[in-house]
RNA sequence: GGUCUCGUGGCCGAGCGGCUAGGCACCGGUCUGCAAAACCGUAUACUCCGGUUCGAAUCCGGACGAGACCUCCA
C-alpha cells in the first residue's frame, strides 16, 4: 500500500470528507447505533448494518485495531406519533402475548440469525441497554451535578436552555433552536417539559410498564438517548473515533447523544459521525409506519410479495454493496436481478482463477490494480468503486484463460491472494454452494448422457426436447469445450 | 411551512473541473447442429435555463422535479 495515500471519510458533523486521524495510532474506537429489538430488523435496518460491517472491515484490511461495539436496545423509552412517552417494547409484548423479556429475547435470537445470514462479522462488544441500567444512571446524576437536568414529578429531563449557555446545540443536524420551536407543536398542557427542546433522561414508571427499574428518581425507564452515551463511555471511552448509525437518527437522537455527551463529561462523543442512507422502495425509504418494508428472511426465502424469486444473501449483500453508503438506494426486481447476473460472472471467475497456469513473464499492470482497489477503499469507503475493480479482475482473469494475458507465478499468487480478500474479507461477500439434492443429481447425470447419446447420433430432436423440457421446469443446460453442466 | 440532500444512458449505480467507472439489458462477433451459457467488442448520458472558465455532468445562480429530517425509525 502507498504511503503517501491517506484515508479519506466523510463527517457528518463538518460535512466534508476529512483524513481520519485516529485518536491512538493505529487504533479505531467505532460506535454504531443497533437495533431495538422490538420487532425483526427489515432490509432497510440491514442496509445500515451491512455498511458498517463493511467500513468495519476495511479498517481491518487497512490494519487498524479495530474495537467494534454495536448496542443493543432492549429497553424501550421511546416517543411515538402523539409525542408521549411510550415503552415500545412492552406494546410489541402485549400484542405478542409475551413478556418483554420473552420478547427481546427472541429477536435477539433472530439478529443473530440474520448476522449469520448476512455475513455480519460479530462486533467485539455487543452491549445491551437492560444491562447498564446503573451506568445510565450515573451519566445522568452527572448531567445533574453540572446543571444541565431537571426533575419533573419522578422523571428527568435534560435542559436545553441551561445547556445551550455553555454549549452550541444542534451542531450536528445543522438546526437553530428558535427554528425549531416554530416548527414544533405547542407544548401540551400535561408536559413537564420546561421547554419543548428538552427531552427525557429518566422517565417515570407508568401503570402499565412491563420493564422497571429504581433509580434515585423513582421508579421508572431509562430515556431513549442515554444508553448510547453510557454505553459507549464505558467501552470507548468519554471520547472516541468513530460514531455511526442511519441518517435517520441524526435527529434528535445524535444531536442528543451529542448534548448528553457534552453535558456530562465536556466532549462530543465522536471525532468523526457518521451515517449511512436509505434503502427505499419505489423512490421512498423502506419503514415501518409506510408498510413499505420487507424482511431480511423473506427475500431468502423468496416470500416477500416484491419480488418473484428467492435471492441468496450474498447477492443482496452484494446488491447493497454497489451503492455507496452515503446514497440512497432503490431496491427493485430488476436492479437485483441485474446484480445476481453479476455475481454469478464473479463466483465463475474465481473458479477459473484458480485453474490458471502462470507464465514467465506478467503482462499487466498488477500494482496500478492493487493502487486502484486500495484508493477506492481509502476513498470514503466506496464499495462500488471497489467491486468495478473486481470486475477488472474478471476481465483480466478471462484473457489469462484464453491466452491473451499472463502472469507469473509469483504475480499469480500475490493476485489471487488479493482478490480474494477483497472479495470474501473486505466486501464479505460468499459463495454459498447450494446443499446438492443426490437423486436430482442422479436424474440429471442420466438426461445429460441421454442427450449426448442422442447429440452423437444428430437426432437433434431428441436433444431438444431434453433441453427445452427442462428448461420448462427452470434447469437450464449449459455446453461447453469442457462438457456439459446445469444449473 | 423550515432545514438539508439529490436529479447521470433502457434499468441500477460510481465519478464531482479536461482522462471509457462498473453491473444488467440491447446490438455486433467468436463458439454451437441450432440455441443457451461463456468470452470479445461497439453504441447510448449527465433535468432545464443562465453564469464562471481555454474547458463543466462536475463550480455559482435560478427554474422544475424527487427524497430525507423537523414525530418512533437504520
Amino acid at each position: 500500500m502507498n504511503a503517501d495515500q491517506s484515508l479519506l471519510l466523510y463527517n457528518s458533523l463538518s460535512g466534508k470528507k476529512e483524513p481520519f486521524i485516529p485518536l491512538h495510532e493505529g487504533r479505531v474506537g467505532m460506535y454504531v447505533c443497533g437495533p431495538t429489538l422490538y420487532s425483526e430488523p427489515h432490509m432497510g435496518n440491514m442496509r445500515t448494518f451491512i455498511n458498517f460491517d463493511f467500513i468495519y472491515r476495511c479498517f481491518l484490511f487497512l490494519g487498524y485495531s479495530v474495537k467494534y461495539v454495536r448496542n443493543i436496545t432492549d429497553a424501550g423509552h421511546i416517543t411515538n406519533s402523539a409525542g408521549l412517552e411510550v415503552d415500545s417494547i412492552g406494546s410489541a409484548a402485549r400484542l405478542e402475548q409475551l413478556q418483554s423479556l420473552e420478547i427481546v429475547y427472541k429477536y435477539n435470537v433472530k439478529f443473530q440469525e440474520l448476522q449469520r445470514l448476512y455475513n455480519l462479522l460479530p462486533p467485539n462488544i455487543e452491549p445491551t441497554a437492560t444491562g447498564h441500567i446503573q451506568e445510565q444512571i450515573e451519566v445522568i446524576e452527572q448531567i445533574f451535578t453540572n446543571g444541565f437536568a431537571y426533575e419533573a414529578n419522578g422523571s428527568v429531563y435534560f435542559d436545553v436552555k441551561a445547556y445551550m449557555q455553555r454549549f452550541p446545540y444542534g451542531t450536528l443536524s445543522g438546526r437553530k433552536v428558535e427554528e425549531l420551536e416554530h416548527e414544533t407543536r405547542e407544548l401540551n398542557a400535561q408536559d413537564e417539559k420546561r421547554f419543548f427542546a428538552d427531552f427525557a433522561l429518566w422517565k417515570k414508571a407508568q401503570p402499565d410498564d412491563m420493564q422497571i427499574w429504581r433509580s434515585p428518581w423513582g421508579d421508572g425507564n431509562p430515556g431513549w438517548h442515554i444508553e448510547c452515551t453510557a454505553m459507549s463511555t464505558k467501552y470507548l471511552g468519554k471520547q472516541f473515533d468513530i460514531h455511526g448509525g442511519g441518517m435517520d437518527l441524526k435527529f434528535p437522537h445524535h444531536e442528543d447523544e451529542i448534548a448528553q455527551n457534552c453535558g456530562s463529561f465536556g466532549c462530543n462523543p465522536a471525532r468523526y459521525w457518521m451515517h449511512a442512507n436509505m434503502l427505499n422502495v419505489n423512490g421512498q425509504k423502506m419503514s415501518k409506519s409506510l408498510g413499505n418494508f420487507f424482511l431480511p428472511k423473506e427475500i431468502v426465502e423468496g416470500s416477500s410479495p416484491l419480488f418473484s424469486k428467492p435471492y441468496a444473501a450474498s447477492v443482496v449483500r452484494f446488491f447493497m454493496l454497489q451503492a455507496h453508503y452515503r446514497s440512497t438506494l432503490d431496491i427493485t426486481e430488476e436492479a437485483l436481478n441485474a446484480s445476481e447476473k453479476g455475481f454469478e460472472r464473479l463466483v465463475e471467475a474465481t473458479g477459473i482463477l484458480q485453474k490458471i497456469i502462470p507464465s514467465d513473464a506478467t503482462t499487466w499492470d498488477l500494482e496500478a490494480w492493487k493502487n486502484a482497489a486500495v484508493g477506492a477503499i481509502l476513498d470514503d469507503f466506496n464499495a462500488p468503486m471497489l467491486i468495478a475493480q473486481l470486475f477488472e479482475a474478471v476481465r483480466i482473469i478471462h484473457a489469462m484463460n484464453i491466452g491473451n494475458a499472463q502472469m507469473t507465478s509469483e504475480d499469480l499468487t500475490d493476485f489471487t491472494a488479493f482478490f480474494t480478500q477483497l472479495l470474501h474479507e473486505v466486501l464479505g461477500i460468499e459463495f454459498v454452494h447450494q446443499a446438492g439434492n443426490e437423486r436430482l443429481e442422479g436424474v440429471m447425470e442420466v438426461m445429460l448422457a441421454l442427450r449426448q447419446q442422442a447429440r452423437s447420433q444428430q437426432d437433434w430432436a431428441t436433444s431438444d426436447m431434453i433441453r427445452d423440457g427442462l428448461a420448462k421446469v427452470g434447469i437450464q443446460i449449459k455446453d461447453s469445450k469442457e462438457g456439459t453442466t446445469w444449473s
